[in-house]
DNA sequence: AAATTCGGTTGAACTACTTCAACTCTTTTC
DNA sequence: GAAAAGAGTTGAAGTAGTTCAACCGAATTT
């Protein structure tokens, strides 16, 4: 790895690691740029990593029955991406995970990945505390989903990740949301007529 | 501890322990017996444990802006429950938890996780592998919740938890799974009609 | 054991959101 | 640089799922 300042300093504010632990660390990752519309997880081949985005934007989503597009999850600078069903079990990929703007990534492999938490306990620790903050962040989604209409799902949105939601396309927002692009078209223009 | 064989059994299929470490691990969770109707978590409070049900059934929900209740979770013998984003990060809890049978639960506090943890990497391991499943079970809970209608999400519920489905209350069910009782109800006894 | 509450059922009316189709503007491709 | 594809907008019609209200039986309370 090239050691982009970012990483390490995400590193650190999760766990503390001296400086031979972080060189060790960070040397099972490995930069990798893409394409936009490059692939880097596809349904049915086994997610061989886990990916931090150095720069740039992702998109993982699924196809559902009805040939429709589902995004499951984005993730900008700062942010991990996988296909956590494949990924951590090692079975094949449900989802595809794209670019949606050229990016740098670092990736880690599966075999690395359980070799660093075997060899340190604070490297356990890394990814204890990763698992942990998407089993969180998940819930919170869960919850939007149940007890909020469109409407307010996207302000909620807008809210929490208002730099996310610049740099999205709005279809990628929209079946985030769990709702059509024409309709979030029509909740950004307040064309939403209600019967109130 | 009074050493529930289930629990023994549930952390030895999750990480291999000695004697020694199995007792100090198990020690500290505390067995606390549960009135069907007992809450263990509510709004407002900090969650200060995760439990382990031993027997029994408990469900946790949130009330919306709207007064509508909605079933985040529930847990039977064998499973975890608790506010994640309370417990993991000590702020207050936005669900309630609840007893729906008479239950026997383990619990652990958070000082006392905190401790395990950092005593013993294989400890820490036990917690990361606990958090990746979660993660990993509210990643297919989003799939299944944005790609599926409800009929199918009902469908999908009963194939995947059969057992589940037999002992919960059906208002459980369709709040768990996004939708309302009567629709569910209309669901069960084909009542749906559809235009195709 | 009567009264009340709780969980579930049913049908009719309603609505939040989808679908479809047509159009615009921007970006990409050859 | 013309043509095609992609992203977003708008309106009209349709539908999956909700709401409301009345009812039933079983469990719980008094």
């Amino acid at each position: 790895m090239t050691e982009p300042e970012p990483f390490i300093r995400y590193i650190q504010r999760t766990v503390e690691l001296t400086e031979e632990e972080l060189t060790e660390f960070t040397a099972a990752f490995k930069l990798k740029k893409l394409k936009k519309k490059q692939f880097i997880i596809q349904p049915d081949f086994i997610a061989q990593y886990r990916s931090y985005v150095v720069e740039g934007a992702l998109r993982s989503y699924v196809i559902g029955q009805d040939g429709v597009d589902h995004t499951i999850n984005f993730a900008i600078e700062d942010w991990w991406v996988s296909d956590l069903n494949s990924y951590l079990y090692q079975k094949p990929a449900t989802m595809f995970v794209v670019a949606i703007e050229d990016s740098t990534v670092l990736q880690i492999e599966y075999e690395n990945e359980q070799r660093l938490k075997q060899a340190n306990h604070k490297f356990e620790t890394f990814f204890r505390i990763a698992a942990e903050r998407t089993a969180a962040f998940h819930q919170r989604r869960i919850i939007s989903a149940l007890t909020r209409t469109a409407e307010e799902r996207y302000n909620d949105f807008l809210l929490v990740y208002p730099s996310v939601a610049q740099r999205l396309p709005q279809y990628a927002i929209a079946s985030y949301l769990g709702m059509t692009t024409e309709f979030l078209s029509k909740i950004r223009n307040h064309k939403v007529r209600k019967k109130n």
